[in-house]
DNA sequence: GGAGAGTTATTTAAGTTTTAACAACGCCGG
DNA sequence: CCGGCGTTGTTAAAACTTAAATAACTCTCC
């Protein structure tokens, strides 16, 4: 007798599928207006942009590649497709790490600067009209309570490696 | 005297930067950690997933393809892409609609159904895991409310086209 | 009834992401 | 010091998405 897959799961709730149905219809919509506005605007998708805030945000506007990757939670594979993109642009480049041979620096360049700069204004009205300026300030509070109960949940330790626990 | 990009743009707050933080980082980490489930376990990324679920909900688990694509929201060059793939995979076929000799029905097939019905259990449990079970009542109301609002910011029309007004 | 405009779905090409594999280096214990 | 294991970042190939163009059809209005 084995005990696997013997139990119903447990569905969702009608409030439960219906909050579901909603947080996927919201998401992916928001995700899809700001990929647009920023492809739009600035010639880059939203994921890029968060790229050039996180290394404008860094010490020398530089980070090791890891260490961005886990910042813009995606993995580092895919990280170094999008720099490679943002350095043919001229807006990062690359450089050795001093302390460890393996590794690598993105840096923002003045043009990526400039860029972000340009795109700023603009994308953060887009995220005002879309989240800030329809939700109250307790929404607002209740929106981050509740992501960050998600995330605790979620976070990886291994972003990009087999699943070695 | 031109009146555009005059003013200082109005930045977020640090309340609502750190709540767009707690968004980013949680909406992102919990599409990859469906996607993954999903491929792991049923050998499809989560929104072909979702393709199949409107589908078993529709009438004769049938649905027009923009009707689909509405639903899922996303654009009908990405239906049509995803169906295919689904199709290859005969869990879905397509046929003509009798009322309109443009429209395609795309529907779900028995087997489609089986792979569904395999892969819900599993699903439903992620969800879950990473939601429901982390959330009181209250706040599941709240994230449901605030998702509403959001959307409503956001409803496209054209999703496919240009943005023709 | 037919021209013009809009709709439906697909396709092609380019861009992005994932997966798995890999080279190169760091670190630790014997 | 060196063998094994973990880490860092990249890459090739396949899968997926987007943007723009297109064929086929419907609808409206004169």
């Amino acid at each position: 007798m084995s005990n696997e897959a013997a139990v119903e799961p447990r569905w969702l709730s009608d409030e439960e599928q219906y909050a579901w149905q909603c947080y996927l219809h919201a998401t992916t919509l928001l995700e899809d207006h700001l990929d647009r506005q920023l492809q739009r605007d600035a010639g880059m998708p939203h994921v890029y942009y968060g790229l050039l805030v996180q290394l404008s945000r860094a010490p020398r506007r530089r980070l090791r590649m890891t260490e961005l990757a886990q910042n813009a939670k995606i993995t580092r594979s895919r990280l170094s497709h999008a720099i490679a993109r943002l350095e043919k642009n001229g807006w990062v480049r690359r450089e050795n790490c001093a302390s460890d041979k393996r590794g690598q620096n993105a840096y923002l360049t003045d043009e990526g600067m400039r860029v972000l700069e340009k795109a700023a204004p603009g994308h953060v009205a887009a995220v005002r009209a879309a989240i800030f300026d329809r939700l109250s300030p307790e929404q607002v509070g209740q929106l981050a309570e509740i992501c960050q109960v998600m995330t605790e949940g979620l976070q990886p330790q291994g972003a990009d490696l087999p699943w070695l626990r």
